[in-house]
RNA sequence: GGGCGGUUAGCUCAGCUGGUUCAGAGCACCUGCCUUACAAGCAGGGGGUCACUGGUUCGAAUCCAGUACCGCCCACCA
């Protein structure tokens, strides 16, 4: 690099330099004899594009991955992208609408050759856009989880836990989204309060023969689009108000079926009119009720959500269209009693914001039980740590209550349920169709492969997912707990840290400490770093419909993507939301121009052995040691506590305002003048200090300059270059530039109060016989010093630097009655806090109580605040004598 | 309805087991500077009753209790 511009541009550097990273597979890992340090990516949905979400996620991934191979460790990134079997199939379906298509017209075969072209078509993308923002994913270890081999990792779980008894099918009462036909789990809905109506229904007593009698009871209930499904109404045996019911029966009202009163004490007798239709079929708890009392299930709506010719009236409406005509055919039949406004909460689906319909299916469960209790020992023993801590909570209590996890999906893209039904409508679970065929020749030798049939249903995305941390090493393990680790496996189980959002904690994080414990006897990861949720800057989340969502590649295209990390980065704390404004990703960029303006002076030096180092800059140096050496250990504190952001701001401000402000200020030669080699050698070893510091989260930048600070050989990187370590130093370096730093900035704001020009060399009295680094402040505030007994008559401004006095001479210039009225404020402050340390001090029960250091240091406040009211009133004498 | 977390400067947040002059940082803001690395900059400056109330203590932003508001998670009183 010959000449440097005047401004950063990343565009130029940043495909350059991830070329070349490429080129030289620095993101690749192998097992060795070093330690490892591993992370697995969350995969993002196959078909998905890069949002804010992920720049903060992959960024921190990165940062820790890239810290971690500076560190000498031998860090491998997996990186992959997930079938997300729900949301692809809809996209999918989607399009295919678009040409007319259903997919039930072109069949599994047939759609799955679609889905797969989707996905070679969008697949991967994200993966690309990764590259963009410079993640150091090992690419070569890409994976993907419906990719042939992880797909059997998938299928031998399901048998694994078929044949321990574990996995069971059952009929229940399921989640039912009517917009994507299939079944989600409890995890997917989401509860909003929904404002609706209760409505009061009549139900005569029946006359014993299907007629109506002048008597009824009144039911109250949100959804009488589903009457028709009544198999009775139910009242708590207590409650004496309807004790008359009992044994009665009682008339549906317009097609007017006969069903029984029965008693339960499910229902509450406060809430409502204390009788409960009960409806089993469309209701959870109803089909419980149902089941204890024996009653007929009449399902009455289709997977569509519309009624079917069960329920006699309305058939094929929606039922939504069905319960407001409905509302009117009751009122209309006198059947209404009343409507209130109501608000109750309503599942709604995670994926198609469809209102979920409980709905009788037969469904494929997973016991979690013993999963769940293992899980939370894994956490709870503090194995797993969850950073922030306080989702120990939240997980414990989902692991105390986890439900069994229906893992059937009524979806084709995804891994097909292995259960293959006979003839007899019994079913064996294997591997494979061959083993499947022997399993049921078992039963009966005359069956043949074509008598069997797959079960049509494919399983939860998450029921592969949960393998992520074990099946992107060995996808041989999972399912075969006695199969010996490849050596990916060995080396790089269980992995170090997990970073991902806390909305999936259940879904994904818990669910993958199951499969660790129970596949490898050890948890997946040490650590799993929660970060918050990305909103805009008023507190809105990120989302399509509000487009408030910029595009990453469009920042990264304006800004530099080193710009974009920090913008991410500098205001995430763990577990805390981020509030995503581009003010911050400018505040990147503007640090990457420092970063580059600075490295264009330090290179700009005309270096010359005629020149000796100055004092001041032998101090520069000095110092700029120290505070590098005191600052480093604070960098590795925040990082261990998974302080990112921390560790980014003060690497920040070490090379702003402590490099860049103080130290290369301190030892920039004379305009036009050479340095010397020995303070110039320091100040580039210092840079590339900083470079390496910062590389972890400014990765392209670095390397540019890193590159450019020596000849670097083909295959050399900052990648690899050692994280700088702390060197022990002398702590009263620090505390003596301090010091002529405080006298400096003390003459800077006299100058600045009285627009004195900068390049007016000013007197500066200090009253002592020795003071810290005098040709520095000299250099830096632009002063002659001198050192003095007392200050004498002249005029002049005075500050106080710890308890040292200083004085800088204004001859002339001064206003005396300004002057005065300041230091009487000054003093009056002083006296009053005097006054506050010896109450202090002259309490008993303090001076008995507190330990000696505190009060050690109140005597110290004293004597300080003493000398400093002595040298005030000295002052004020003066200045009052020259008025 | 249950649980968890929060409330500190205009904004986003630090402030670990109570005690250094503890009330902080970054950004934003104001003032003055085109000083030959950088105006994406330099120097200086203003700004907070630490949500409220009470308690514990010699001493509370920090510990305890209550109140208010905010957020999240769990939970289908039909």
């Amino acid at each position: 690099m010959k000449e440097l511009a005047a401004k950063y541009s990343a565009k130029d550097v940043e495909d350059k330099w991830y070329a070349y990273w490429l080129a030289h597979k620095f993101f690749h890992s192998e097992p060795n004899e070093k330690e490892p340090y591993t992370i697995v990516i969350p995969p993002p949905n196959v078909t998905g594009i890069l949002h804010m979400g992920h720049v903060l996620n992959n960024t921190l991934n990165d940062v820790l991955i890239r810290k971690a191979r500076m560190d000498g460790k031998n860090a491998c990134w997996v990186p992959g992208t997930d079938h997300a079997s729900i949301a692809t199939e809809s996209k999918v379906v989607a399009r295919l609408k678009e040409q007319g298509i259903r997919k039930e017209d072109i069949g599994r075969e047939e759609f799955l050759r679609h889905a797969w072209e989707w996905k070679e078509e969008h697949g991967g993308i994200i993966l690309q856009q990764l590259r963009k923002l410079g993640c150091s994913c090992d690419w070569d270890r890409t994976r993907f989880t419906m990719e042939p081999a992880l797909s059997e990792a998938v299928i031998n779980t399901f048998v694994y836990f078929y044949k321990k008894g574990w996995i069971y099918k059952g009929v229940r009462m399921v989640n039912w989204d009517p917009e994507a036909l299939t079944a989600v789990s409890d995890d997917e809905v989401i509860h909003k309060d929904t404002k609706s109506h209760f409505y009061h229904l009549k139900y005569y007593i029946s006359d014993g023969a299907g007629q109506p009698t002048d008597k009824f009871l009144v039911i109250a209930t949100t959804r009488p689009e589903t009457i028709m499904a009544d198999a009775a109404i139910c009242v708590n045996p207590a409650d004496e108000r309807h004790h008359w019911l009992k044994g009665k029966k009682v008339l549906i009202p317009l097609i007017n079926k006969e069903i029984p009163v029965i008693e339960d004490d499910y229902v509450e007798m406060d809430f409502g009119t204390g009788c409960l239709k009960v409806t089993p079929a469309h209701d959870v708890h109803d089909y419980e009720i149902g089941l204890r009392h024996n009653l007929p299930v009449l399902d009455i709506i289709d997977e569509h959500g519309k009624l079917n010719e069960k329920a006699r009236i309305l058939v094929g409406e929606d039922r939504f269209v069905a319960r407001k005509k409905i509302v009117k055919m009751l009122e209309e039949s006198g059947n209404l009693v009343k409507t209130e406004e109501y608000i109750s909460p309503v599942g709604y689906s995670e994926r198609t914001d469809a209102v979920i319909e409980p709905r009788l299916s037969a469904q494929w469960f997973l016991k979690m039980d013993q999963l769940a209790k293992v899980a939370l020992e894994t956490v709870e023993s503090g194995r797993t740590q969850f950073i922030p801590e306080k989702y120990v909570n939240t997980y414990r209590h989902w692991m105390e209550n986890a439900r069994d996890w229906c893992i059937s999906r009524q979806l084709w893209w995804g891994q097909r349920i292995p259960a293959y039904y006979l003839p007899d409508g019994s079913y064996v679970v294997e591997a494979t169709p061959e083993a499947a065929l022997k399993a049921a020749q078992a039963k009966n030798p005359s069956l043949k492969a074509e008598d069997l049939h797959q079960d049509e249903d494919v399983l939860d995305t998450w029921f592969s997912s949960w393998l992520w941390p074990i099946s992107v090493f060995d996808p041989q393990k999972p399912g075969h707990p006695d199969h010996q680790p490849n050596a990916d496996l060995a080396y790089y189980y269980p992995t170090n840290d997990l970073v991902t959002g806390p909305d999936i904690i259940f879904f994904w994080v818990a669910r993958m400490i199951m499969a660790g414990e129970e596949f490898m006897g050890k948890e997946p990861f040490s650590n799993v770093y929660f970060t918050g949720i990305v909103r805009d800057k008023i507190g809105r989340k990120m989302s399509k419909t509000l487009g408030n969502s910029p595009n990453p590649l469009d920042l990264i295209e304006t800004y530099g993507a080193d710009a974009v990390r920090i913008g991410m980065l500098l205001c995430s704390s763990a577990g805390n939301d981020i509030f995503y404004d581009e003010a911050q990703i400018k505040q990147g960029a503007a640090f990457c121009n420092k970063i580059w303006n600075s490295y264009r002076l330090v290179k700009g030096f005309a270096v010359s052995e005629d020149v000796k180092q100055t004092d001041t800059q032998r101090h520069g140096v000095d110092w700029f040691a120290a505070k590098l050496s005191e600052t480093i250990g604070v960098v590795e504190d925040h990082y261990r506590k998974f302080r990112i952001s921390d560790a980014l701001m003060t690497i920040y401000k070490l090379f702003w305002d402590d490099y860049c402000s103080w130290y290369l200020e301190t030892i920039k030669p004379p305009f036009g003048q050479p340095i010397d080699p020995q303070t110039y050698k320091a100040t580039l070893e210092y840079f590339e200090a900083l470079l390496k510091l910062i590389h972890p989260v400014m990765p392209f930048i670095t390397e540019e300059l890193w590159q450019d600070i020596m000849p670097r050989k083909e295959g050399e990187t900052i990648m690899y270059a050692p994280t700088p370590k702390a060197e022990a130093y002398d702590p009263s370096i620090l505390e003596k530039f301090s010091l002529a730093a405080e006298a400096v900035n003390g003459v800077r704001a006299i100058r600045a109060q009285r627009n004195l020009p900068p390049k007016e060399t000013l007197p500066l009295k200090i009253k002592a016989s020795a003071y810290p680094g005098i040709p520095l402040i000299e250099k830096m505030a632009n002063v002659k010093v001198t050192l003095i007994e007392e200050f004498g008559d002249t005029q002049g401004v005075a500050f106080m630097v710890g308890t040292h006095e200083l004085f800088v001479t204004l001859e002339g210039r001064v206003n005396v009655a300004e002057e005065l009225e300041k230091s009487r404020k000054d003093l009056d402050y002083q006296q009053k806090f005097l006054a506050g340390v010896r109450a202090k001090l002259s309490n008993e029960r303090f001076v008995q109580n507190a330990p000696a250091a505190v009060i050690e240091n109140e005597r110290k406040k004293e004597a300080d605040s003493l000398s400093k009211i002595k040298s005030l009133e000295e002052k004020i004498a003066f200045l009052e004598t020259s008025m």
